[in-house]
DNA sequence: GGTAAAGTAGACCATTCAGTCTAATTTCAG
DNA sequence: CTGAAATTAGACTGAATGGTCTACTTTACC
């Protein structure tokens, strides 16, 4: 056994919902893509509902952590480590041809499902604190309100990784977000 | 007959792929929204798919053409008109509760079919050269690529639109697009 | 008024859906 | 080695899925 079943199946459900969505994955897909039989999976998760809310919060959730890697630079200002994480995105084709994860199970599941909406939000508070926190220390112009700056810096990273055509460039995404970036080095002071 | 019946399908199908996605909704809530037998519905469509399909086209178009609506005014600066178009979105509960209709969809489909990539990226293309025409018209600073900021404030306001948690309220959506608007304000000449 | 086309009506179909159930097997503690 | 718990195995279920088919009714034109 190279690993666990119930990780197996995390990673197979978080590849298959994030690219064909939640009602786009069945659990016959599911099964094919783990090579496991039923009774595998449903000792493991209760329903294909609990099963995707554990991929949020145990795939999904890290993820968000981990992409927007924040490490402060006691050299750079905080709006180019802010930038750095944005350029970096760029690198993941997944990224680019999907978008976020998080964006992508939110627009599907938050607006019919109140469990999804609380657990994505969750997610999202906390990705959001990050930016909060590293804008927070930063020196900003006046009027600057972390908390609006950070929900507009990720509104647009979010709406430049699905703009149509789907499969975007890594060209068109960066001539996309230069204007973002434009815009954040005129708050540095 | 109030209604024709094809129109009254599309604006069913409309409403619910809209709202529940084209994978989260199913023949029978169609059926039961139109109060129509399914033969009727298969008399004017083929398929589901293609049912969706014209929705995109004498629906979702319409309404984007409708919702970026600039008429140019000789008295203002083209800016200021597509900052009018964008702060009107807020007025819309449906666009901050499901945000674009048109990126709900791209997101959903286009990764998985052609069809509905192909369809989705003329709607697409005709709402940013809406917006390129306008700027090329405008006098903004140089070294302004108009086809890059359109798709810059096409991004930004879809992203602001499906921000975390989904039903976001006008509050949070002028926020978030405040930044754009004062960084669009920076480039008028 | 007759007739052909357009549209309505809904029973019916194979398939797939998420989920259940019982049994076999493996794991591991004592 | 033994027995209990954890896990694997997959046949099975009822409901829902998208789609077909034939029959009936309405509409519109000659």
């Amino acid at each position: 056994m190279t690993q666990p079943t119930r990780e197996k199946i995390l990673d197979a459900v978080f590849a298959l919902v994030y690219t064909k969505g939640y009602n786009g994955t069945s659990m016959s897909m599911i099964l094919e893509a783990c090579q496991i039989p039923k009774g595998s999976l449903y000792h493991h998760f209760s329903s294909k509902k609990a099963m995707v809310l554990a991929v949020l919060k145990e795939r999904i959730a890290p993820r968000m952590d981990q992409f927007y890697d924040l490490r402060a630079s006691a050299e750079n200002h905080e709006i180019d480590t802010i930038i750095a994480a944005i350029v970096k995105v760029a690198d993941n084709r997944e990224l680019l041809c999907y978008g976020c994860p998080l964006n992508r199970l939110n627009q599907e599941m938050a607006p019919v499902d109140n469990d999804f909406e609380y657990e994505i939000n969750i997610i999202y508070e906390a990705l959001k604190d990050k930016l909060v926190q590293l804008l927070k220390r930063s020196r900003l112009q006046e009027n600057v309100n972390s908390e609006m700056l950070s929900e507009f810096i990720i509104a647009t990273v979010w709406g430049a990784l699905s703009l149509s055509p789907n499969h975007s460039s890594k060209a068109r995404y960066l001539q996309t977000i230069s204007h973002l970036i434009a815009y954040l080095k005129t708050l540095k002071r």
